[in-house]
DNA sequence: TTCCCGATTTACT
DNA sequence: GTAAATCGGGAAA
């Protein structure tokens, strides 16, 4: 087991995060990755070891799902990574749909499998059924977990910088966002 | 308690 | 390309 935040984000890559809601089963491929470093990174919710109630779960070790609201209408789900105290976190960027492809459709109001299902932050986890009540929950099996795939694809694997923290400064351009080359299921800017 | 704004998506010009 | 939707967290007061 890697211990480095962007190391755990890169091996993200080619696992498959499951939901079980409603007796559903649904499944994507993870493609697309960011890793937050806190607390010396400015884009994290836990820079400066920011601890409040909404970070709190950060700071606990890793292994745990990090949920929160954003924009007032999307949810963004994050795996908690680090040692109890160390609030490091992958975001999950985007995911290829695999299991309970009928679930998906029917949560994003669609008829079509096609990228723009989960190649997106927020769409992802209304395609996977995951709300605020996933917060903090252990990546255990019960509700929410990520499994090694079957049978592995090989992809380049290509960096840049992450999407959306133009608050975060000097640390704007750092290549923290992880993603597969010539990958349809990729988040656009 | 007030105020600002975000790790976004979607619809519309 | 631009803008609206929409609300809780965090900082200031």
């Amino acid at each position: 087991m890697r211990t480095d935040v962007t190391d755990i984000a890169r091996d993200l890559l080619g696992k498959i995060l499951f939901t079980r809601q409603n007796g559903w089963i649904t499944g994507g491929l993870i493609t697309e990755t960011e890793a937050y470093d806190g607390p010396w990174d400015k884009a994290s919710h836990a820079y400066g070891n920011r601890r409040t109630a909404r970070t709190e779960i950060m700071f606990q070790k890793g292994g745990r799902a990090y949920v929160y609201l954003c924009y007032g209408m999307h949810h963004l789900f994050n795996v908690v990574t680090g040692e109890k105290g160390v609030p490091q976190a992958v975001l999950i960027r985007s995911v290829r749909p695999l299991i309970g492809l009928e679930h998906m459709l029917y949560r994003r109001k669609s008829s079509e499998i096609k990228p723009s299902l989960s190649n997106g932050p927020g769409k992802l986890c209304q395609a996977l059924g995951i709300n605020i009540s996933f917060n903090g929950k252990s990546l255990n099996g019960e509700e929410i977990w990520i499994e090694e795939a079957q049978a592995p694809e090989f992809h380049e694997i290509v960096s840049s910088a992450r999407i959306g923290i133009d608050y975060a400064k000097e640390h704007v351009f750092l290549p923290y966002r992880f993603y597969w080359k010539n990958e349809p299921y990729i988040s656009k800017p």
